[in-house]
DNA sequence: AAGGTAACCTGACTGC
DNA sequence: TGCAGTCAGGTTACCT
């Protein structure tokens, strides 16, 4: 489910709920999530007052002086602000209960999210040690993402100009959605190489990549299904997208029908006027 | 080294 | 109604 702009809505939704507050207790329901929960995590985590509620690209970090905790919300996590009353539903699968009695609570039916520890040192955790730098200005290592990065990044590279920016190694937090649709703001056709995108065309993709991300944030994310930020709002992006999920509609700019591909097993949509 | 594919898992939807 | 098939916002592991 959730690219940048809906884990940073997450970590902006539960962090006033954890931050300068202490974890009383850590509730594990289902271990069994796209690595299991290990073992020890509640008890590190117990007792730990909150300092900083960060996110390293699709990584949500729960800092403490004892070590941090990572989050990923995977295809269908989402993070929410309950209390003790609540009912559980199907798929809540841990909580991080605080002192003020707020629950921050994880659900995820397909368990493709996980729960991890990183200890001290979490630039190094295995996750995280090989991540490319941030989008957004501000973020880690995000004076290194310009336009003379990327292109160097694609230099000989054969896979498709989508792919290439979806590749976390490249640079984070850019999945299925944005990657149409900050390439239909390029004007690039997501097949191209990406290897063969003009110098010109890879200086208006970084812009494009960060727009949309900022548009996004600044709307509460995309919601496409069941997606919710951590105060149980959804996020109104859809409304904005250009190609995501309109195949067969009109383009808002030409009105030549969305085209749907498919690049890497994943769906893919572009105006194939608007983007060459 | 880079690139392609399968795999992890559940639920919603479509068509017969 | 039921059943089979398809698809879904992510990412790693493994094979060429």
């Amino acid at each position: 489910m959730p690219e940048l702009p809906e884990v940073e809505t997450t970590r902006r939704g539960i962090a006033p709920a954890l931050e300068g507050r202490t974890i009383t207790e850590v509730v594990v329901r289902d271990r069994r999530l796209r690595w299991p929960v290990p073992r020890g995590l509640e008890a590190r985590l117990a007792g730990q007052p909150v300092l900083r509620v960060r996110r390293r690209a699709k990584y949500l970090l729960v800092e403490t002086p004892g070590g941090t905790a990572m989050v990923h919300l995977g295809m269908s996590g989402s993070m929410r602000i309950v209390n003790a009353a609540e009912a559980l539903r199907k798929h809540d699968h841990f909580d991080l209960v605080t002192d003020s009695g707020d629950i921050v609570r994880f659900n995820d039916p397909r368990r493709f999210g996980s729960l991890l520890w990183a200890g001290a040192t979490p630039a190094t955790h295995p996750l995280i040690r090989d991540l490319g730098p941030e989008p957004l200005p501000g973020d880690f290592d995000a004076d290194e993402f310009t336009g003379d990065y990327l292109w160097t990044t694609a230099r000989k590279r054969k896979v498709t100009i989508k792919q290439h920016i979806m590749n976390a190694n490249i640079v984070v937090g850019v999945g299925n959605i944005y990657a149409s649709e900050a390439l239909f703001r390029a004007g690039i056709h997501p097949s191209r190489q990406a290897g063969r995108v003009s110098r010109a065309r890879i200086e208006k993709l970084v812009a494009g990549i960060q727009t949309v991300l900022a548009d996004a944030i600044r709307v509460g994310g995309t919601t496409l299904r069941d997606y919710s930020g951590g105060d149980g709002k959804p996020g109104y992006f859809r409304q904005k997208l250009n190609v995501y999920e309109r195949g067969g509609k009109p383009c808002r700019v030409c009105g030549t029908e969305i085209t749907r591909t498919v690049h890497g097993q994943r769906a893919t949509y572009y105006c194939k006027t608007c983007q060459t």
